[in-house]
RNA sequence: CGGGGUGUGGCACAGUUUGGUAGUGCGCUUGGUUCGGGACCAAGAGGCCGCUGGUUCGAGUCCAGUCACUCCGACCA
């Protein structure tokens, strides 16, 4: 049989159809459930389980570099939400509003929190006072409301949970620090635990966040070449300080703003995950958030023995690993194709012949092969074998992005990458928000992603693709979901 | 918000053109035979045909409205 054989025929191929492909997988990975409430989907168990364990991740990072998690309300006065005037006009289009409670209209409406900054600031407002009292590095996991127009699991949807963390610092050297550092945390987190690779950068001004006065961002590519805006981190200069009064007597009994940053990642970080390493199979899971590390799937299950073998592999392997044993009456081809579906890094296969041997068979996802291990060294048998599929999708996902990075040295060039080459595109930009819409319109959505951290010194001579002036950045531009 | 598509047992769909007993496959239950890549046989259970109203002796089918989902744009994490 050929490694590549398709052998689920419940999920449409990816050439075919890349938006089916992915609901497919989805669905047929028992992700997600659509519910009853416009725009917001049902996080099932074996889908939440993954978010647990990017939570778990990430969460130790944070709390390491001296995060804490607090819990701010999920309702924000109007008054509130509109103290910072960019802000606002930011959220405005997408708020959802409570205008009743019980049987009486407010008489001031609830925004429910598409973000939380204004509701951070106003508390900041009441505990800063002192050089003494920074920085605060604060930390939320919660919900948010965005009143999306269409919605796509994981991707877009009116309800999401994430993280976002609200930092205030003495000093705009201290804050700027603390907004590239966590834009590292996230990469390294892309990287080292999810195998994905990105490019990160800084976002253009027309793309920045509403509020910010700098936004950098991680942007990993998707199989398909479209890009995924995987996380952001904020620099806001003292902008909301002085929007909501809030300030601090220095070392020098000055008054003064302090610098305040924000930094927030998704459930949409699973969308990633999918379309990041999924293939015409279903999902493949990175293992270090896998819900399943390993599935034991007994062969013969009827015949004497094999049971508790398998029971007693799974009880070994348990303090170690993320086990499950499948002892169902399915037929072990039925379990192949299922644990195949939702993602499961390895599998192991035990039957007689196996126990006869004192062997059993591991059986990675990335690539269908078999191996044949004795029992004696099953744990690092094992730990190698996810070592190895880890690498193998980190690999995999890099060679998919450089293969689909392209440079564009002018506007036709451009253009026709753009038409006919799903990716990435670097090319020379002015600076000028018109030379981006202009780009916009031609390719009929293809937008900045970010100036990449790594780009290259600007040199006398270079100039815009766009419009020809005199270069100021490198851009890297693409479509994105 | 604009343009397309779809709503019929848990899932995938047929039936709608031409109104007349609610169907098929998968899944589920029970029993048996199987078991190293989605096994087979037999017997069962399960449906206000998205919702509301209208036309009709009679509506899954025709008409009007409405809701939801989905795909493609625009907006966004």
């Amino acid at each position: 049989m050929s490694k590549d054989k398709k052998l689920v025929s419940e999920i449409t191929s990816m050439d075919v159809d890349f938006a089916q492909w992915y609901t497919d997988v989805v669905k047929k990975a028992e992700l997600v459930d659509y519910s009853g409430v416009k725009g917001c989907m049902i996080i099932r168990p074996y889908g939440y389980a993954i978010w647990e364990n990017i939570q778990k991740g990430l969460d130790a990072r944070f709390k390491e570099l001296g995060h804490e998690n607090v819990y701010m309300p999920l309702f924000i006065p109007e008054s509130l939400l509109q103290k910072e005037k960019d802000h606002v006009e930011g959220f405005a289009p997408e708020c959802a509003w409570v205008t009743v409670g019980g049987q009486n209209q407010l008489s001031e409406r609830l925004c429910v929190r598409p973000t939380s900054e204004t509701l951070f600031c106003d508390h900041f407002k009441n505990i800063i006072h002192s050089y003494r009292d920074l920085p605060k590095l604060y930390n939320q996991w919660v919900n948010v409301v965005r009143w999306e127009k269409t919605t796509r699991p994981f991707l877009r949807t009116s309800e999401f949970l994430w993280q976002e963390g609200h930092t205030m610092h003495e000093t705009e050297k201290e804050a700027r620090e603390e907004t590239v550092r966590m834009l590292e945390v996230y990469r390294d987190f892309y990287a080292n635990t999810l195998a994905i690779p990105a490019i990160t950068g800084q976002k253009t001004e027309k793309e920045k966040f509403a509020g910010a006065e700098e936004t950098y961002t991680i942007e990993p590519m998707m199989h398909n070449g479209v890009a995924l805006q995987g996380g952001t981190t904020h620099y806001f200069g003292d902008g909301f300080a002085k929007a909501f009064d809030i300030t601090y007597t220095d070392r020098e009994n000055k008054i003064q703003y302090p610098h305040q940053t924000s930094w927030g990642i998704s459930t949409r970080v699973i969308g990633a995950i999918i379309m990041t390493h999924g293939d015409d199979n279903g999902l493949i899971l990175p293992p270090k958030i896998a819900p399943i590390q390993v599935v034991i799937i007994p062969v013969a299950q009827h015949k004497e023995g094999v049971l508790e073998k398998a029971l007693e592999i799974k009880q070994r392997l348990s303090s170690k690993f993320r086990v499950k044993l499948d002892d169902s009456d399915n037929s072990a081809g039925w379990k192949y194709s299922e644990y195949e579906m939702k993602g499961v890094p390895l599998r192991l296969e035990i039957g007689p012949r196996d126990i006869e041997n004192n062997s059993c068979v591991l059986v990675s996802r990335v690539n269908r092969e078999k191996t044949f291990v004795s029992l004696d060294n099953l744990e690092s048998e094992i730990e190698n074998s996810l070592n190895a599929v880890h690498n193998a999708l980190y690999e995999r996902a890099a060679r998919n992005l450089e293969s689909k990075t392209y440079s564009a040295k002018n506007l036709d060039d451009f253009l026709d990458i753009a038409e006919n080459k799903p990716g990435y595109i670097k090319a020379l930009w002015c600076g000028d928000a018109m030379c981006e819409d202009m780009i916009k319109d031609k390719t009929g959505g293809v937008k900045s992603r970010c100036i990449p951290f790594d780009a290259p010194e600007i040199k006398e001579g270079d100039v815009c693709v766009c419009c020809g002036k005199k270069a100021k950045h490198l851009v890297v531009w693409g479509r994105q979901y």
